[in-house]
Order: structure tokens, then C-alpha cells, then sequence
DNA sequence: TTTTAAATTTTGGATTTCCAAGATTTTTTG
DNA sequence: CAAAAAATCTTGGAAATCCAAAATTTAAAA
């Protein structure tokens, strides 16, 4: 018998080439080209579609947003719809003009994402490839990337090189995700992001975390902050009162959308 | 009468707006959104996508990629065959251990494809944020990413910090695209891209330029190497024989494929 | 090898989308 | 204000897509 001419995992990845190429690919061309029925490319279309690494439509497929690592989308389509709110509502806070940094992470880049769609004239300073593709998007908005070490698993650069860049720049606010935020501070799990977010803090005037409600109460390998070095808490829910109490008491501003 | 909710202009800037957080819109929630007909929706679809602004799907349309002028677009993906046999055999050169700076641009994406995929052990520097991203999915792949402005349409990063930054390596070799080569050497038409491709030629012991035929005998507006700067020109066609001859005189080795 | 599970194809009908051409409305222009 | 131009709506098939279920083939396991 005949070997298969692709089977399924090549498909898959031969779906997800095109789409960098193409914004978009039809069911009847790709079941063309691999020699297989539409709705074989359909059930692809459709695993592909679960994991978040495109978007169906009727008659074919769309890419996801610019670049965007498998793992990464993931975690992305959990709690999209509050990490939509928790984005918007922190993007309202930007006004014209403003300077900021931006680092890596699904939170940050709905946050960035709010920001192109809104056309907020701003200068950002990021480590994240995405942020900056989506960011760049936006005519009004002047994107510088940092240099380093690129990591695959989050589309960023990390590394010395990273905070040094950082110090040639002073700017109005930062904006910073993070794993988890507890009684120690602020924490995060991802190896070398944690020296970069404080390089970050370092380099601004105010500094804002966006962590949604399901981070509270983690901690997490590596420190981030302290409550002394943080002067806004962005999120979807209020916290739970002892814990907004404390935060308050440390000058801390927490700021969550609707009430 | 009512006045019309939305006029064509508004619709177009609203949709293109909404493609900035979807990657794809459907023809019928927007007609519902806007009150109008499918049909009317469908001929906003036709005129945008005649601009290269989006591109029209069944049913719907996507979001146009960053990097994807519209008129190129056709041409690109004509091209795909040449490309990818170029960037293959041009991956072929390089072995384990190499340390190289790769550019920005359509082939040496595809170069960098070919050594991900074969996981060639190297060490490159780049200021393409594609070609860091496909490069980082090889796990024998260390990248590193040039710090500058963002440049949107090339996804790529441009200016005074990307050179510099380049100044603080030293490579085997230089893996360079060019929109065109003729008489005069090697030219490029987008802005900004010139003077760090020609940072790159100094930080390197070799210099290889991927480009594929159709480029032969264009010169466009900025000015990259002249023939002594160059070593090795990789190509799929090889070029017509007075042109050969004149580059192999400045001792420029030519390299093809297949023969 | 036989058995089992997974992947793919086939089929047919419901649904959606497409396209063109003419009718209607709105906007612009003289 | 009237005429012309542009934009939009309506209509009626034609074409493409979707979906589910059953039949078939292929790959993996026992």
C-alpha cells in the first residue's frame, strides 16, 4: 500500500507555515494540496483551532495574532475574557504622550493590544516580540525593542544585555505582569524575566502590575518587588479585604474595572 | 430621514480597527453591527482588500500580516518554490558551531527555516523578529535579538542602537537579502534596512547574499556593498554569464543549487 | 497474525455564502 | 430644486460550506 503522502502532525505544521505566509487559507485548498478531503482539513482546522493556533472561519482558517509560541497561546485562551477586562481597563489609564515599558506575558499583551486598538500615542520600550508586533500596529505608537538572549517560550529577550538597554531610557510608567502576588511581594516563575521587570521598575516613575485575580496569593521562585516598590495593582477582581488592607497600608493603589 | 448611522468611510476604519483585536471578522456580524446589508458589507470587503488592507476569506475577511504589501503578496507566493530551494541550499552551507548575523527579509525567513529544521548548532544575531522566532524553535539554535526601532512592515528592528549593538560582535559569516543587485552592487529598497546590513559586512569574516534571480540587474535607492565587500552570492538561478563573469573577476563566488 | 483504536473518506441534506441585476434610496452637483 | 451619480437594498438562484453518521482504511497494540 501507499505511504500516506502527509499525515496529520505534518499537516498540522504545514497549516500553521502557510498561515505565516498567508493571513488566511481555505478547506478546499489545503485538502488540495495534501490530497485529502475538506473535511479531514476540517477536523485539522478544528485541533488546531482548540490549542489557539488559528482561528476558524467559515470556508478556512485565519492565522492567530503575528508570531505567537504554541505554549504561550495556551495559557492564552484561559481567562481570556477576564484578562480582556483586567487589558482594557489598565489601557484606559494610559493617556497621550505618555513614555512606558511593557514587559512579556498574555496579560500585558491583551494590555498592548487595547492600546494599538485605541491608538494611544505612546513611546513603549519592550522584551516582547509580541507586544511589539502588535503594538506596532498602531500608527501612533513609537515601539523600541530591548536587545538579549531571545526565549522561545515566551517570545522575548532576556539577559544582561536586557537591563542594560534598559538604563539608557527613563520613562513615565511600566507596566509588568507576573505569576503570582502574595505576602512576600511579587513573584515570577519564568527564569530571567524577574531581573528584567526590575531593570524595568528601576527606569520609571510609576509602577504598575497587571496580575489577574487567579495569581493571588502565589508565590513563586524568583522575586520580583517588593509592596514598597509597587505603586499600582491592575486587576480583574478585588482582592480579598486583609489582603487590599495590607496593600493599601504599603501606599498601594489597587485599581480593578466597573465599580 | 435618519442619518446613516455609519457613513462607508467610518465602516471601513471601524473594521480595520477590528481586525487589530480579531484576526478575522465575519460578513454577517458586521452588517448586523452596522445595520447594513451583507451585501454592502461584502463590497467594503472588495475595496479594502483592493487596497491590500485585508484580506477577503469566504465569509469574512483577515487581517493583512505585518510585513505582507499587498501587491508583493502575489508575487511572493509565486515565488515560494525559488525561495525555498535558495534558502535550502543556502543552509546547506553552514556547519555546527557557526556563529552568524542574519537580516531581515522573505528568503533569509526561509533560510532560517531550513536550519531550524535541521537544527544546525549556530549562534545568530538578528533584527528580524521572524527570524528569531523561527529560529528559536531549534533547540541547537542560541539567538539573540538587536535592540532599535520597530519597523513594522518588515517585523523587524532598524537605527542607530541596532548598529551599535552589532558592534559588540564578531562572526564567522553574514547571511544578508537585498532587494536587488546589479552593475552598481548590492541595493536595498527599504529604509533603515542599508546602513545595519552593512554593520553586519563589517562584525563578519564572510559575506553571503541570498538573492534570488528575479532581483538580478535592480537598483534601488540605497546603496549596501559594492562586489569587494562581498564573498559568496547565493542564488537559484544562476545569473547571465557576462554578469557572472564580472562578479567571479571580483572574486565573488557564485552558488546555486542543483548543478 | 489478529485485534483494537485512530484516522480518513463517503454520503446526503441543511445551512450559509456568493454573485449579478435591477429597484430604491441617499448624496452630490449644477 | 432637479438631475446625475453614488451607495445601498432586494431578490433569486447557484455555488460552496457545514455537519453528523456510517463505512472504510490505516496505524498501533496484543
Amino acid at each position: 500500500m501507499l505511504t500516506r503522502r502527509y499525515r496529520k502532525q505534518e499537516r498540522h505544521a504545514q497549516i500553521l507555515l502557510e498561515l505565516k505566509l498567508k493571513p488566511h487559507v481555505r478547506v478546499a485548498e489545503l485538502a488540495k494540496q495534501f490530497g485529502v478531503t475538506t473535511e479531514t482539513v476540517r477536523r485539522d482546522f478544528e485541533e488546531l483551532g482548540r490549542s489557539g493556533l488559528l482561528q476558524k472561519a467559515h470556508g478556512g482558517a485565519s492565522a492567530q495574532h503575528p508570531g505567537a509560541p504554541s505554549d504561550l497561546d495556551e495559557r492564552r485562551h484561559q481567562r481570556v475574557a477576564e484578562r480582556e477586562r483586567l487589558g482594557r481597563f489598565a489601557a484606559s489609564t494610559v493617556k497621550d504622550g505618555t513614555s512606558i515599558m511593557i514587559d512579556a506575558g498574555a496579560t500585558t499583551m491583551e494590555f498592548a493590544r487595547i492600546l494599538a486598538f485605541r491608538e494611544t500615542q505612546i513611546i513603549a520600550i519592550t522584551n516582547s516580540l509580541q507586544v511589539a508586533m502588535i503594538l506596532g500596529q498602531s500608527p501612533k505608537a513609537d515601539v523600541r525593542l530591548t536587545p538579549g538572549e531571545y526565549l522561545p517560550r515566551e517570545a522575548a529577550v532576556i539577559g544582561l544585555e536586557t537591563c542594560e538597554y534598559l538604563e539608557g531610557y527613563n520613562v513615565d510608567a511600566c507596566f509588568l505582569g507576573a505569576t503570582g502576588i502574595s505576602d512576600v511581594g511579587v513573584t515570577e516563575a519564568v527564569k530571567g524575566f524577574a531581573s528584567v521587570k526590575r531593570a524595568m521598575i528601576r527606569q520609571s516613575r510609576r509602577c504598575n502590575f497587571l496580575i489577574d485575580a487567579s495569581k493571588f496569593g502565589q508565590t513563586h521562585l524568583t522575586h520580583v518587588a517588593k509592596f514598597d516598590e509597587i505603586d499600582t495593582l491592575i486587576s480583574d477582581k478585588r482582592p480579598a479585604a486583609a489582603f487590599t488592607e495590607k496593600l493599601e497600608k504599603n501606599n498601594i493603589k489597587v485599581l480593578v474595572p466597573n465599580s
